[in-house]
DNA sequence: CCCTCTATTGAACATAGTTCAGTGATACGG
DNA sequence: CCGTATCACTGAACTATGTTCAATAGAGGG
């Protein structure tokens, strides 16, 4: 019986993500036990080992698929907007307040797990971004016409980080008082505020 | 001989905060360590529970302390500003990238140390915030005099969470190319572009 | 069916934060 | 100035964690 071991690592692959990002999505990046994982998953600890470089290579493939889920939802949210591009952006970027809220603890751990110093990100998220970047950039081509392209580069990013900003505070501090329709409304106005005197 | 006592742990107190700013500031909040800091200070690792009832409770004195910092040199960016709202704006801005540019590992512990869930922000935290809000909501209510309190409310929490958003993603991938002057450039097109249709 | 080779195991190790019984210094009454 | 009750300080021990590796079990070829 050829590959019957591969056969079966390839389901404790799985099958320790698939635990992974329930332990994520609900108790947060930081519930996750290398214990735990095995005791679930019906394996020794270290067998981990044998699948996974460590538990970080395990949490950066949780994200992996988080990330995918986000660029999927911003995408149908896009394709179901109107022609407007400044609603095109606005509707994105509620989307993606939407995913952040509703997968709140899978998204924090996107930016809460430590990479090693100077260790370049994957290359998923760099593919994953850049979609991201692309969907933003569209847009902003039609109601900025007039600009340089290392202006758009700009733009696209200080957009993103400016909606990114604006979710992360605002969930942070959700006990704090920033209601969700608060965040929406915060987008709008900077997005509708921004695009409002384009040339 | 009255206080003796109470003047040691205070000595101690001020020199274990002292180490852990330094720690932090050069290793990041990820290598600060209960036997590291005893071993400097000279004094037992039970000494420090003593003064502090966690290391988190440490972190969070450190923390308050660079959050002073911080609002101190926007004060001061903001003191030295023209009139002009807007420059006002983007200054404070600049400033605001500019301290966590130079303290980037002690400003990042701002926002990584994690408070048990549930628990609010603390005092001074909010305080602090307060005043950098103060600061924003200024010169907005000089560029948009028209608008109802609560939108100066929103308008300015947006600004700051965008500037916030803006420096931590161009701070955190500074391996992946994005230099300093993209960054101050990202801010001022933010902020230039956002009130340039100001009513 | 046996033998080799390797995947898997889980006890052991390294390194954390935190605790607490024992110890010694402090402060005060005489 | 001395004795003693008190309490702060000590640091070994406890718990919890990620990770390793010698021992084992089982797969696959002959």
């Amino acid at each position: 019986m050829a590959g019957k071991v591969a056969e079966r690592r390839a389901a404790l692959r799985e099958n320790l993500i698939l635990i992974a990002e329930r332990i994520i999505a609900q108790q947060g990046l930081g519930a996750l036990r290398a214990r735990d994982l095995a005791s679930e998953a019906g394996c020794a600890v270290g067998a981990i080992y044998n699948v996974f470089g460590d538990l970080t290579d395990l949490v950066l493939t949780v994200n992996a698929r988080t990330f995918h889920r986000l660029g999927a939802d911003v995408a149908e949210a896009l394709a179901d907007a109107p022609q407007d591009p400044v609603e095109q952006l606005v509707i994105m970027a509620q989307a993606y307040h939407r995913f952040a809220a509703e997968n709140h603890l899978a998204w924090r751990a996107l930016f809460d797990v430590e990479r090693a110093p100077g260790e370049a990100a994957p290359d998923w998220y760099l593919e994953e971004m850049g979609r991201l970047f692309t969907y933003i950039a569209d847009p902003l081509a039609v109601i900025f016409p007039g600009r340089a392209p290392d202006e758009h580069a700009l733009l696209t990013r200080a957009l993103f980080s400016s909606v990114h900003g604006i979710v992360l505070l605002g969930l942070d501090q959700a006990s704090s008082g920033v209601p969700t329709e608060d965040i929406d409304r915060m987008i709008a106005l900077v997005l509708r505020q921004f695009t409002a005197s384009a040339k």
